[in-house]
DNA sequence: CGTAACTCGAACAGTGGTGTTCAACAAGAG
DNA sequence: CTCTTGTTGAACACCACTGTTCGAGTTACG
């Protein structure tokens, strides 16, 4: 092992990482307290692995990314323009559907810019799409691409606060999403699919 | 006066409301102490008028939502409605600038449902426009109204969190937001405004 | 003017978190 | 088997906040 870490130490860093990320989804606040426990670990063990809570949310925030890349890398971004998108939302929505309540946690704890930071891969990978959507004349030229991001982001953001709040049922709200953002992304004068 | 209130009372309770929009439109965990001082007040007097932080808020948002209200009523939602949707979004966008965070505030300290319930009236303000313009064929029916009003939100506080993090420009929101919302409630098959 | 209403700062108790220290104990590695 | 590394709970110091109490001082109002 590179890793200098005896075994039962490196059980326990992924116990707490693993822990982290259920309590920090379930509750963006919380306490390093509860997530140990929940580890079925001492509060101190995981001040011994983690310097502070800030860098142990980035920890959890950079490995739920990573685990995000391995799903959305192998999405089929070929084809019609549309259809791929729709591909790519319905693989995105499980990811944002299920780490909500952790961007919160991210967003609130970790210095300005790091959350942004950590999404330039998926973020890389949404705007090529839309690039490319753009040259082929299917998607809208007359809006800038960062703003189009946006868009696709707070549309599957607020559809896992309508979900939260019972108001939405997870079966449809995928289909709504990629509904929405199709018509959104369609160039003026042009029909909607 | 149908108040009890004496009239230096009245005046600070004035300030402390005052000073509470401005400081949780700030920062959405604004303290008592903060808000007394900026009040230009002291933290008792504060306590003496609210019993508790929340009902602070409480009474911030309330007052809010009037003050939306007497802005929003007064936008004209008659005739075409793209049209009036777009001059309902520029009214609307400005308040969502102006009280993105004490939004915030009030969704982390009201009891869960009160937000939503003070929100009545500007809801129904855009369901009843939403549902016009579906009878008229022009905003699609596909989607559930509800699902529509949630996107229009989500896009608009989108459009804020933008602006505060220097990405877009204050001029350009309310022309992008309405160009999406049209396109997005654009029926499936018809052509783009 | 006199009184009731109001304000003030300081001090207090309570809460709930973070991060550290200590000394005893357990477990992996060689 | 031994030694190093890791783990543990309890206790501690610290911080920032909420909400209350007190007594003294101030202000409106009739």
């Amino acid at each position: 092992m590179t890793t200098g870490k005896r075994a039962d130490a490196q059980r326990n860093i992924a116990a707490i990482l693993g822990a982290a990320t259920e309590c920090l989804s379930r509750d963006p606040a919380a306490s390093t307290s509860e997530i140990a426990k929940a580890a079925g670990v001492g509060r101190v063990t995981l001040y011994g692995h983690f310097p502070s809570r800030a860098e142990l949310v980035d920890a959890v925030f950079v490995h739920a990314i990573e685990v995000g890349e391995e799903s959305l890398s192998q999405v089929d971004l070929t084809g019609d323009p549309r259809e791929a998108l729709a591909r790519l939302v319905e693989s995105s929505w499980h990811l944002v559907d299920r780490y909500a309540a952790l961007l919160v946690a991210a967003q609130e704890t970790l210095p300005s810019g790091r959350v942004r930071e950590l999404h330039a891969d998926p973020m890389a990978r949404v705007e090529k799409l839309l690039e490319r959507g753009r040259s082929e004349g299917v998607f809208r030229s007359d809006l800038p691409v960062s703003w189009l991001v946006s868009v696709m982001h707070n549309v599957m953001h607020g559809a896992a606060g309508e979900i939260q709040a019972g108001r939405l049922s997870s079966g449809k709200a995928a289909g709504y999403i990629t509904a929405t953002l199709l018509a959104a992304f369609t160039p003026p004068g042009e029909r909607v699919a």
